[in-house]
DNA sequence: TGTATAGTATCTTATAGAAGAGTTGGCGGC
DNA sequence: GCCGCCAACTCTTCTATAAGATACTATACA
């Protein structure tokens, strides 16, 4: 049995085709594809399990576990007698997800922008088309900023954006301190994911003079590039951060 | 209803209890508790869902629900058809999900042991303590290395074991290049998670007589907590890496 | 030596009832 | 009439079970 809503399917026998995927992937593959098109708002409740198996024509254990999958991957949230939501990036909840940087102590870390944020449209270069997987010729907006812990400057910050997914940012300055909940509300562009590579580095004379420290010291030099729901890449950032003063703190399992 | 094989809830009716856990949660912690016992060997199977869930006293499908959490803890791995098998830390494997460190170019680095490794027994002292959660008076066996890539030192690695985990360990040079499962299979710890801290550091004059770095190279400090099934801080590693040799990469999720 | 086939394992789907959370309406007191 | 309390109802997600489908292995057989 196929999806209703997936006719291409719906026409030939599931146990014939080589896409063979279980109804409730199917169906895990449909709400993500919604949530993608932003058919429900962050925030927002999705119909109930049984509206959704009513709709989709499968029975509510199969739209059930499509919904169990989708809230371990942190895209919903489900509150027993409540309803299921789409899940949102408060100013907490993103920088607790992606945002690695704790003060020495263990304690979160909540960084704020200094003055001097600039913001400025160019066309993308070569190793930033490949990146950010875009095609020649494509634009970006580059964002430059230092961040402060407790007033004192830790971090420089450059933020690299698909002109095409976020055509009018350059006018939002100043830019809000959780950036990815702006993508998400203003752009609809959801990040769930983020791949960050990490090296070490010493502090070069601009990065010293803009954080206040010796030339020398040394300095995390951390890239990531941003994953939307589709699998997009959405973001990518370049941050120089001085870890006398944060610690990069990340648990595997 | 509860479980047959814990008398202690099976007594009183579960609405009553104030510690009231789901039947499959229940099954979980008596499977992890069976593992974490070594009641089954790594790579060993299971019995069948069909088994588990007559000896309990449960349905197939509740024993099915709690392997299903196990397995996405990679405690547990499943094959169709075959069995449910208890994860082993392969040499491969371990390296991929705890070994963070790629390339340049992104493809897998594996490293290999200098000669000159030493293995000695000592007193733990009070950071060492704390970092492992051990008693006070505690022993730990300290393991220094150097780490080669293609031939040439790239990482230093000291390591801090609990005497009391690994009775005879510092008999056991040279050590194998997969110590996780080393761990595993000799002495019983199956470490499924690593709590890490990362620094920007450079190299002084004794890192850089190690690596064969001039004074004054970047180099990538980590510290990481290896952690047991049931939460035993097993292990204490330092690093310190040559990253213009080695990249840490990790994606966020 | 290759091919059915039986058996056993996990995987998929469906259904029924329990438990949580809000809403509504009745009822008594003021 | 108006307010406050509480039970009943209805909606939600959560738990538990059962049955059939699919996958793999080994054995019997031509």
């Amino acid at each position: 049995m196929a999806l209703a809503t997936v006719p291409t399917m719906a026409s030939t026998p599931v146990e014939e085709s080589p896409h063979y995927r279980p109804l409730y992937r199917q169906v895990y593959d449909s709400l993500v594809r919604q949530i993608a098109e932003g058919a429900w708002r962050p925030g927002e409740a999705l119909p109930s399990e049984q509206a959704l198996a009513a709709r989709l024509g499968v029975s509510q254990g199969t739209v059930r576990k499509a919904l169990d999958t989708l809230a371990v991957e942190k895209l919903i949230e489900r509150r027993q007698g409540k309803g299921t939501y789409v899940a949102e990036h408060t100013a907490e909840r993103s920088l607790f997800r992606f945002f690695k940087l704790t003060l020495p102590d263990g304690t979160r870390a909540t960084p704020t922008t200094e003055e001097g944020e600039t913001v400025r449209r160019r066309a993308a270069r070569a190793p930033e088309l490949k990146r950010l997987g875009l095609a020649p010729g494509a634009s970006v907006v580059e964002i430059n900023r230092v961040r402060s812990i407790d007033g004192s400057p830790a971090i420089l910050e450059r933020i690299l954006l698909p002109v095409a997914l976020f055509p009018d940012i350059d006018k939002r300055i100043p830019l809000p301190n959780a950036l990815y909940a702006l993508y998400q509300r203003e752009y609809g562009q959801n990040i769930v994911a983020a791949e960050e590579e990490l090296h070490a580095d010493v502090a070069r004379r601009e990065d010293a003079k803009r954080l206040g420290v010796v030339v020398g010291t040394p300095l995390l030099h951390i890239e990531r590039v941003g994953i939307g729901v589709d699998g997009t890449r959405v973001e990518w950032r370049t941050s120089r951060c001085d870890t006398r003063r944060l610690v990069y703190a990340v648990t595997l399992s």
